[in-house]
DNA sequence: GTTGAAAGACCTAGTGA
DNA sequence: TCACTAGGTCTTTCAAC
């Protein structure tokens, strides 16, 4: 049990929506032998709750031209909550900014970049990420494959 | 214009579904001022066409306990294609591995990692990453906060 | 917590403009 | 591309168990 909120049903319905969230509570309904009324009541909860964030597409990046992922890992000239707190406000402003997170380790933060090409990747660390003050090095790694991209946690 | 396929209501429209997919055709019809046979033909069209490639939902991994996030950085011995795809085929295995993506530089993957603490990350790597063959060194960096974490490409 | 029923909203395909 | 139509499906609520 992950949780003493949730019930075997709420985990399934969790993970069934994880994966396909276009499914009608109808349907899930017969895949877990319940009612569509309890189905309802259930994701309802689980929304109003915040297990469920929201619901979103995902997009096939090479069909709209973002083939590019790079992983940068910024490090910081200095940690006061100042300069933390500008960098952060700042970096999330851009938009090939997908993910930032502060990190344990021998850099600062990690973000995901995504772009169309080498070319546009090259331009936003010159006009936008290296514009930002008190950056001392960022590190730039880029994707060659993509073996798995799962957004669906195990339950 | 991103893909002579797609025009500024496509554009649009994958922008509306890829923050909230549980948007009906009629409120999209509304935002974009188009009727809803429009909206309805298009994301019939962007569906099929594989410019979307599922609606899921996105679950607050602290309150179904993933409140860890690790990457990991994997080096392997050798790049042979054999090395390569064994090491691909066993890893993508693990549920606790989100994601995995072949790198340039001076590593050759990185994982997302996503489990419920500590301890349970380092059970992880004691006993599955570290048992597959071929890997020289694992550096792993965790997260100590999200600052941003998007699915949503820029369009 | 669960259920079935019922009303209303939405989806979807089709027609014609 | 749009407006309209109509049948079918789904959502949402509610009284009752």
């Amino acid at each position: 049990m992950i949780n003493s909120e949730l019930d075997t049903t709420d985990i399934e319905i969790l993970k069934l929506l994880q994966r396909d969230a276009s499914l009608t509570n109808k349907e899930i309904s017969f895949k877990l032998h319940k009612s569509i009324a309890t189905i309802h009541e259930r994701v309802k909860r689980l929304k109003e709750q915040g297990y469920i964030q929201r619901v979103v597409a995902i997009l096939n990046r090479k069909k709209i031209n973002r083939s590019l992922i790079a992983f940068s890992q910024v490090l910081l000239n200095d940690h006061t909550a100042d300069t933390l707190n500008t960098f952060e406000q700042e970096v999330i402003k851009f938009d090939e900014v997908m993910e930032c997170f502060q990190m344990t380790g021998t850099f600062d933060f990690i973000l995901r970049i995504a772009t169309s090409d080498m070319e546009a990747y090259h331009s936003f660390y010159r006009n936008k990420l290296a514009t930002l003050p008190n950056i001392t090095t960022v590190q730039s790694f880029f994707v060659l494959s993509e073996t798995k991209s799962d957004t669906a946690y195990p339950l």
